[in-house]
DNA sequence: CGAAGTAGGACTATATTACTCCTATACAGC
DNA sequence: GCTGTATAGGAGTAATATAGTCCTACTTCG
């Protein structure tokens, strides 16, 4: 199984392209979706997501379109993540206190919160600045080709 | 999102059941589905996975049931979450290389792997041994109580 | 032989994820 | 003010993954 989804992807490659667009003009999700191979209707609903999230700024009507709401070093690939796919969590518990009756006693739990802690903590400190310079439409999970 | 999922969870309070019979008596599937909570039918499921992966050892036939195929503090967090599972990954690129087309220059994939690589240990350095001991049936995954 | 066990294929149900459709609303330019 | 091109967003469908069941072997002990 894979951690990242598909959708994280999607924004994660909308999100690197806006940000060569950064301090310019705003790009429009059409634009979007045809340079980084995503039906339009999704990459709306993607869009949707990312703005819902503070990621970026809309602007309506006729040239329209979106930019980053900050400079491409303030933005992490967990705030991405966050913003398509939820926070990555790795048992139910650390979401949902309720999922785990035990979860005060559990021996388990106490083992992997570091680990957890640390993933965040990594993902956080990766920004798109990384990795929006030289490649503008690299991606993580691209639907497989036939 | 959750990365362990229930079966995991099965598996694991099952493992930990069998460790706390180690160098003992084997443990058949219908008591290990009482005792941890446990759809007899989706036991056996699991217990068969962790067969296949060489986790436990069976013995057929009347009296029989599972026990450990290795000591508690010889069996990883990972080796379970594996033999239920499959690979936890970061993203799909890690666990087919045709997942993606432009693996071999994607820069997201450069930063991550190293995550990924941490994920891996730290789940590989922890041990059945070290929860087995006062908690019976601790759990990551239960099914929410209604 | 029969009871109590594992082995395993095939199937169903449920949940999640991915994706589409349709309508409303905003704004620039004519 | 109309029209074309945008975003906003609810509602629904399709595809896939996960969870769980059913049934029929085969194995071993007593």
């Amino acid at each position: 199984m894979s951690i990242l989804r598909r959708n994280t992807d999607y924004a994660l490659r909308a999100m690197v392209n806006l940000a060569g667009h950064y301090g310019g003009d705003v790009v429009a999700t059409r634009q979007l979706s045809a340079e980084e191979d995503i039906s339009y209707q999704y990459a709306a609903k993607i869009m949707q997501l990312l703005h819902a999230a503070g990621l970026v700024k809309s602007t309506m009507g006729s040239h329209g379109g979106f930019s980053l709401a900050r400079p491409p070093q303030e933005v992490s690939l967990l705030d991405i993540i966050k913003a398509v796919q939820g926070a990555v969590s790795l048992n139910d518990c650390f979401l949902d206190a309720d999922a785990c009756p035990r979860r005060s006693t559990c021996v388990i739990s106490a083992k992997i919160a570091g680990l957890q802690e640390y993933i965040e903590k990594s993902l956080a400190g990766i920004t798109l600045a990384e990795f929006a310079t030289d490649s503008m439409s690299e991606h993580v999970n691209a639907p497989k080709e036939k």
